[in-house]
DNA sequence: TCATAGGTTATGATATATCATAATAGTATC
DNA sequence: GATACTATTATGATATATCATAACCTATGA
């Protein structure tokens, strides 16, 4: 039997992340993009006056942030929101 | 009087939407792309079991959707949330 | 040992996102 | 005018994000 990329392709194009996967994915580019800015979460938090119980819970994907949080998150730490979800 | 364009960009670089503006140009951004795949906004919300009064509500700029809502719009519109949120 | 820093987890309170439904308005077509 | 399509707005109910605070854990170093 042979393999085809352009299968591999269409059967990449009909999976979506899992809810779960994607808060999961999501919260460890956030604290990927933190760490290479050197920061703790508590840098993180106080410059957007946050609770770092938020930040945690946020990173280990067991929080669904807003898109303002998202924002937050990407003004301390220097980015733009599409850097934080590129998964 | 000579203006540079490095000057510019550093005034860039310290700029920060309001709160408002981003929840602004996040929904009118997510209206452009779901106009440009030709979908209604119920065509979109029948996809993935949304209400039509939440999506206008967010492509308005008056509500702060979650990142899960904004992966199910990505999904819904074939886009990844990194195309949404594209400001 | 003790103290500190960084992170995680738990709790109750408050704000708000979403659901579910309905009413309204504009636009186009018949 | 009447109908269908699309979008907006309003309402009450429910789920949950965030706040505020505290306790806990681990590693590090005085």
């Amino acid at each position: 039997m042979i393999y085809h990329n352009s299968i591999l392709c269409i059967i990449w194009d009909f999976y979506f992340m899992t809810d779960e996967e994607f808060l999961k994915a999501l919260g460890a580019n956030i604290a990927k993009v933190r760490m290479e800015k050197s920061m703790s979460q508590q840098d993180l938090c106080s410059k957007i006056e946050m609770e770092t119980s938020n930040l945690s819970a946020i990173e280990n994907g067991r929080q669904n942030a807003t898109a303002l949080t998202l924002k937050k998150i990407g003004d301390a730490l220097g980015v733009e929101v599409k850097e934080l979800v590129r998964l």
